[in-house]
DNA sequence: CGGATCGTTATTGTATACAAAACGCACCCG
DNA sequence: CGGGTGCGTTTTGTATACAATAACGATCCG
């Protein structure tokens, strides 16, 4: 989208990741349209994919609220994921060539970097993973799947899991990547696969004992 | 969405699989809005829907195009749905209640009185046959799944898949939902899960064969 | 006092006018 | 003759006004 729609997409969802609003509080696009500076169209626009992403849900009659995730949504979150990365891991172990391998090991050694610093740079390696995890899919070659992902990515929790990761965890992280570089190294689809499953999984249980084994909305259960 | 919204959806999506438009053919909105006799606001909302269901693709530049589905597009999409609706047959085996097995058993009756016809009524079969997957994805109690699989099966070629279905593939289609209801009345997962992978894999092959091992775009090449 | 109904207000949906951007073509210059 | 540049046209993006619908509250009746 242009300028405007963009801007107000990226600006409504800072404002949803930000903690400022409460899950189910209720928004009105005119209220968003306010807070962007834009006009109704635009943010329109960027409400409808930001429902695409579950991060807003409509009421039965179309009114607007902030979406609440249950641990029940993020646990299903996380094993569509899973589903999905494993099978971009598998058919990009068929796909990628040498000079991109070798690419993601570069991507791999400034996570690394990131985690080495003390304190380490979690936004750098945030940075760096996503990286890594999208040239993975993209060297998947398959549309839909990126576009799957994508939104699954996406998703609020993602984020906020991030900061729960112990030193150890950033390692384990970056040694399971070296492991997929091995895996699409040997061209060997079902390793590749394999070790993914377990980077995710691991990052889901990682996940689930840090928020604790109650269920109801995500949204506000820190600091 | 509402009225004009989703009138324009369903009529500018049913002047796509018409066959009236060529694959990478030019849109315009306005034209659009003269088609379906909205404005081009609610077409606008259509257009977006459709884009997401590939559809419909956009230029780097914002032009609007009909979207052509090469061979391994088709092939990317029936993958896809076969590893989102495995996972879903393996978690409907583990919800679905007496109730909903007896309501399965049903409408795989109404099918085979399709079947039964002679000729067979295939809108009836594919009526329902959408039923009995959409209940087993519904059972499956994921509503991400559900979305993603949602706009998969809505693709054009499922559609166009059907009248290549000889009486005797229609038969076996009846006999694998029979022992998908065998293997949820078991409570096996693994047994769904199976029987669905095979069930979905067939579906392609035989399309597969109707079309041909060509390539390029699945639009024309029919009549 | 409880509950239904109607009118008011809040919110979303649609149409239209206008702005910005992209395409195509002709023209000009090397 | 080739290529780039400028301008008119086409197409998409945005703002605004208005229409339709849903929520809320007050009033009236039982």
């Amino acid at each position: 989208m242009s300028r405007a729609s963009e801007q107000a997409y990226a600006r409504i969802r800072a404002h949803l990741l930000s903690g400022e609003v409460q899950p189910n509080e209720q928004l009105t696009e005119d209220r968003l349209a306010q807070i962007t500076g834009f006009s109704r169209t635009p943010v329109r626009d960027a409400v409808r994919r930001l429902e695409d992403e579950l991060l807003l849900v409509r009421s039965d009659t179309k009114r607007l609220f902030v979406a609440d995730w249950s641990r029940d949504d993020i646990e299903e979150m996380f094993a569509l994921r899973q589903m999905l990365e494993c099978h971009a891991a598998e058919r990009a172990a068929q796909r990628l060539s040498r000079e991109k391998i070798t690419q993601l090991e570069a991507v791999n050694h400034a996570l690394k970097d990131a985690i080495a610093q003390t304190p380490p740079d979690v936004a750098r390696f945030l940075d760096a993973n996503r990286c890594f995890h999208e040239a993975i899919v993209d060297a998947a070659d398959s549309p839909r799947l990126g576009q799957m992902l994508g939104k699954l990515v996406e998703a609020p929790v993602v984020l906020r899991t991030a900061r729960t990761y112990s030193l150890e965890d950033l390692r384990q992280s970056a040694r399971d990547h070296d492991e997929l570089i091995a895996a699409f190294a040997a061209r060997d689809p079902d390793w590749a696969r394999a070790v993914m499953g377990s980077h995710l999984r691991r990052a889901f249980h990682t996940f689930a004992r840090s928020v604790g084994p109650q269920g109801g909305g995500a949204g506000l259960d820190e600091a």
